[in-house]
DNA sequence: TGAAATGTTGGGGCG
DNA sequence: ACGCCCCAACATTTC
């Protein structure tokens, strides 16, 4: 005979956590109630409602769940609207006396949090949330004096030392008690013909587990193969556990190769940075509408929106720039090389604020990350913590050679340079008008000139951060 | 998880 | 044989 449960009835919030293995809020909640309802809440924002990649996945993402929780003899509820109203009003629909979710850790969710907390106590029911997205939790890893982290590598080493503090998988559900209310996916989505969500997760990093790895400190900066996990839009809705990745991590690394666990090494260090940012976000929330250095709010940044839209549609001119923009629109994602190059062109040869930058980016990518995005982006900017120095500028023709040498990448992209040979498919400008024809394009027909000088732009870039820089000293 | 500018060294051509 | 210049290759510094 079972224990008598805490719960008679409870609420999953399935925020971020799009999936039946390993959630710890789906798991407790089973544990503590004797029914469970899985519930998904939908923005109201007609925006989402375009067809776009991001849409698709998760979409995809919700139907998978819907597929998954139906084999455990569940389903999933929907209410469409703000969260805040939403989910408190549906434990008093539903009945339910407690809401289990992942805990989020950026300032506007735990503000949101917060406001259900706050109208669950008032209708006496319980908000519970359970760490869930990281392996360890920010508050663990601290300096000697208490304080936290500001700069990666003191973080890393004591996050290594820390790792007996991460807790094992939970161990699968059998089977969920859900009573039939509310309406259901159907209702509001349509089935999508493509597959994705937990099933193609778990397929993703079995497949990447058993070769991908192996090779991944030398793949993963080479934007033209498919060299690094692409683990990210997973990760960031949450159809993959992180704590499932990290021991099959320690499992693999048991039987592997001095070679193969430095490319093993190489790829936790990357999920560490992901740690990283969860405590930088979670830390400084001043970080999420601001520079973190703060001293970096008063650079003088350009408004011009004619030059920020050429950014975005990838008409800038400069292949590798463009090809990666280009990948944005088209598959919601961009290989990390081509993001922090992109990144760096919008600051530092363009002159416009790494936060339009972030925002285009958080309402185009798939894995779409408050923490991630933001801190990467700061890095780039030179406004972050532990950020590249603000007078690293990358050149956008030396990065496309090094990480793009048979121009492979650009071509997929920009098919209309795609005849142009070699490495010099990196620099069309310097082409005439009779070898541009050879190749089957004209520039400034088929393909832009370039809309700055990057020679000029860096030297730029670095008189206005030195001028934003000294404002506050004087 | 840069790149450009500047400095240093050393080999070879040449008077 | 020697000094001088040139410059590539590498190292250091500076932004």
């Amino acid at each position: 005979m079972t224990a008598k449960k805490k719960y008679r009835r409870a609420i999953v919030y399935m925020r971020r956590a799009l999936r039946v293995h390993d959630n710890t809020a789906l798991w407790f909640a089973q544990k503590e109630a004797e029914e469970v309802i899985p519930i998904m809440c939908l923005s109201p924002d007609k925006r989402y409602e375009k067809d776009t990649p991001r849409r698709r996945f998760v979409t995809a993402s919700m139907w998978d769940l819907e597929k998954s929780l139906r084999r455990l003899g569940s389903s999933l509820t929907v209410r469409r609207g703000d969260p805040t109203i939403e989910i408190p009003q549906a434990a008093v629909d539903y009945e339910a006396d407690a809401v289990f979710a992942v805990r989020g850790c950026d300032p506007a969710t735990a503000k949101r949090d917060q406001r259900i907390d706050v109208a669950l106590k008032k209708a006496a029911r319980s908000w519970i949330a359970l760490d869930d997205r990281v392996l360890i939790p920010p508050a663990k890893i601290t300096t000697g004096k208490g304080e936290p982290y500001r700069v990666f590598t003191p973080y890393y080493r004591t996050w290594l030392e820390r790792q007996e503090l991460i807790t094992p998988e939970l161990p699968g559900i059998r089977s969920l008690h859900t009573p039939s209310i509310g309406e259901g996916l159907a209702h509001h989505i349509e089935q999508p013909s493509e597959t994705g969500g937990e099933s193609a997760a778990l397929r993703r990093w079995r497949d990447f587990l058993k070769s991908g790895i192996n090779s991944y400190k030398r793949s993963r900066d080479l934007p033209a193969i498919d060299g690094t996990s692409i683990l990210s839009p997973h990760l960031a809705l949450g159809t993959l556990s992180i704590r499932k990745v990290y021991w099959d991590i320690q499992e693999s690394k048991k039987s592997a190769d001095p070679s193969s666990r430095e490319n093993i090494d190489a790829f936790l260090r990357e999920i560490v940075w992901r740690e990283f940012y969860y405590q930088i976000i979670a830390s400084f929330p001043h970080a999420a509408h601001g520079a973190f250095n703060e001293a970096a709010d008063d650079i003088a940044w350009s408004t011009n929106r004619k030059i920020f839209d050429a950014w975005c549609g990838g008409e800038t001119g400069y292949p590798f720039v463009d090809a990666g923009m280009r990948q944005l629109a088209k598959e919601g994602w961009i290989h990390n090389r081509v993001r922090m190059l992109v990144a760096s062109f919008l600051t530092k040869d363009l002159h416009i604020n790494w936060q339009w930058g972030e925002k285009y980016f958080m309402e185009n990518l798939v894995d779409a990350d408050v923490a991630s995005n933001n801190g990467g982006w700061q890095w780039v900017a030179g406004t972050g913590t532990d950020a590249s120095p603000w007078f690293r500028v990358f050149n956008p023709t030396t990065q496309a050679k090094k990480f793009d040498p048979k121009g492979d990448y650009v071509r997929r992209y920009i098919p209309q340079l795609k005849e142009i040979p070699g490495m010099s498919i990196h620099e069309p400008w310097r082409l005439s008008e009779t070898e541009q024809l050879q190749a089957g394009f004209l520039l400034g027909r088929d393909y832009p000139q370039r809309i700055v000088d990057h020679s000029i732009q860096r030297l730029e870039a670095l008189e206005m951060y030195r001028a934003g820089f000294s404002r506050r000293d004087s």
